[in-house]
DNA sequence: AATGAATGAGCCTTCATTCAT
DNA sequence: TATGAATGAAGGCTCATTCAT
């Protein structure tokens, strides 16, 4: 504490930090690693040994760290679920036509599937378990919230004319996020399409229909 | 699985119910609760215990009718994705043009997901685990063969001019696959929708396009 | 089930019982077993494996009798405790006058003392920690219950002018209780006095005091 | 302990403090953070890491003031031990009838809980599970020469007439140091009687008996 | 004198599976 | 067919202790 407070002093006053960003390195860099493992093997199949032996450490020391196994579950989710809203809202509340806004919406979702497809895994594949557990009520919330965005510009978009108001606006978001959101299982970061071209690509068939005239 | 149809086929038709009939159906009874336990809890996360609860004997009982708990697997896995092959193969070859059979495909993937959800949602959970472990070799299989029906039915049609060919046909069948059995998430076969509305719904949109004029 | 039925059927009938007395026989001598060793080592000190191993069988194994270390430990209590509210209940409803209630309760102690050292053991080392958790109120109820029932003979003896009234019924009670139940300590059940002798001396002392005259 | 207690005399009697004497403070605060923790939930109960939040520093830190936890156990016990050696040789040494001793020593013993209970308690939980100990052989030395003084006031006064002699000495020890020390269990410094009182009480019951003429 | 990261041993518990009855 | 007891491997977590800084 005492042996501390001249370094902390020193970035107060705006000296380089050498090294890493501080104190939270290490945890962020096991979180990381946390959220490969449970995206890939389920987040009760992965066990705190695989954690630990891909940090290089033992799995007790994971504890110096993180209170629980569930503690980094939770930690990744609230931050993935955090950024994602945040962003959403920011796309809602610039955006002016429902299409632009359903536009953006949907490119940012790829985005974020090619950028953090872990959380994205991981989100798709345990909120289903995590649903109605106490400690996780803020994973329906931000669900929720989200869900609500979507269904705003849907339903505008149907007001105004835009969208096709012969189909119901709950299903039709339904349709879109479990295409979306389900890429993450085949889409690869370094794969034939980029993430631009994928949402492109979804857009085309969107908007204007798999028939031709 | 369908080494076993007959038998069940032999008690539908009103014969006489032998020992090993009565077997054969506690062995389904068995299998039918496992497939809603692992559905809902996940394979994994289901114990020989819970299905045994269920079923009102001892975990270790079950060991009578089956040899592990990933014979049970197995067996719903084989059995459903055997049924759906058929009966995509079949649509396949009756089909006459791209977008009839694309019709009946997607409305037989709802019928599905309305009439036996636990074996969709087990495929779509546990597919990705499966993936690769030597024993489950004809999952990967199935699903390949399944892939290429509906590929076929996509490139036809985009041949045939009815499918618009500025989008990559994989890509495309990704999309519909994943929203039409992810849709198995959510829908409800005693919901406000019933399966064929649900079908006709998405339909709708896939073919005409979501934006209007 | 099915399978016992007989058995149990022929017991109801009256038939000798060969061997033990039946189901929980096992269950018992675990339960023997896991209170030596709670009451020598202490609870939290004493391990599964210490217990598994005493038994002769996996720590693993114990479970498939008992849920949890703490059921083990509930059980000894819940017991225990029961027993003796039981035995002095019946002694302060029989008897007359409270010198000999008195007599009877100090008696039936040191009784107890000799026949289950262990969970009166147990119960002198752990009721402390245990008071205040939610599963254990039982454990300070049945000791408030017991501790009025000694409380009444000692002011019914002052009362009656038998006990002496110049010293609180409470913290006479307490002298008793303290002496009594840490003779487990020392208390050899084939040592040189036996439980009776013991209770005999104490008594001595405690009526007629230390002192000549 | 014996070794350090100059230390401590040399502050109360206001000499300057050097750096040596700060640390020694430092080292007396754990310990009585310490003792009241492993009174309260016992010394296996209680971690390094309690008693390091509780003086506000990290657990790896306290190795720098002791090498193990159990020396901060020895080094509590062996203090009060010596002390309690130290005052019971002194009245037996200053006392002259035996009477006069066991009065003294029981009062002194009341006085004992009412200074420094926390230590009581600890002796009186974990003597039992330290006897045997190589490391603690001092504590069945010590407690030895403890109760030899009381018996030799108790055989002394049973010489003289003044204790009544048909009740085994030992024994009148055991009873006795068992009421006496359990005292710790309830006592309350600051509760409705003082430890005057206490001692007062238990020498009428005592000395005089309970039961009236 | 203290921090923070890590160790390593051990603990309670779970669970698929086996097997005598 | 089913029971009930047991196995053995593993899993999440705790904790006294060490050590470079």
């Amino acid at each position: 504490m005492a042996a501390r407070r001249p370094a902390r002093a020193a970035a107060a006053n705006g000296e380089v930090r050498t090294g890493g960003s501080g104190r939270s390195d290490r945890r962020a860099e096991l979180l990381r690693i946390a959220a490969g493992l449970f995206a890939t093997r389920g987040y009760k199949q992965t066990t705190v040994r695989d954690i630990a032996d891909e940090a290089g450490i033992l799995s007790g020391s994971l504890y110096h760290h993180f209170s629980s196994k569930e503690e980094m579950l939770d930690e990744i989710l609230r931050d993935f679920l955090g950024r994602l809203l945040e962003r959403f809202t920011a796309i809602e509340e610039q955006g002016r036509d429902p299409k632009q806004v359903l536009d953006q919406l949907i490119e940012h979702s790829f985005a974020t599937i090619h950028e953090t497809p872990e959380a994205v895994a991981l989100y798709q594949n345990e909120s289903g378990a995590l649903s109605g557990q106490p400690g996780f009520a803020y994973v329906d919330q931000l669900g929720r919230k989200i869900e609500e965005i979507w269904i705003r510009a849907l339903t505008a978009g149907q007001k105004a004319g835009v969208f096709r108001d012969d189909v119901d606006a709950g299903m039709t978001y339904r349709f879109i996020r479990d295409t979306v959101w389900c890429a993450v299982r085949w889409y690869r970061p370094r794969g034939r399409f980029r993430h631009e071209a994928v949402a492109e690509q979804y857009l085309r068939v969107l908007y204007g229909g798999l028939v031709t005239e």
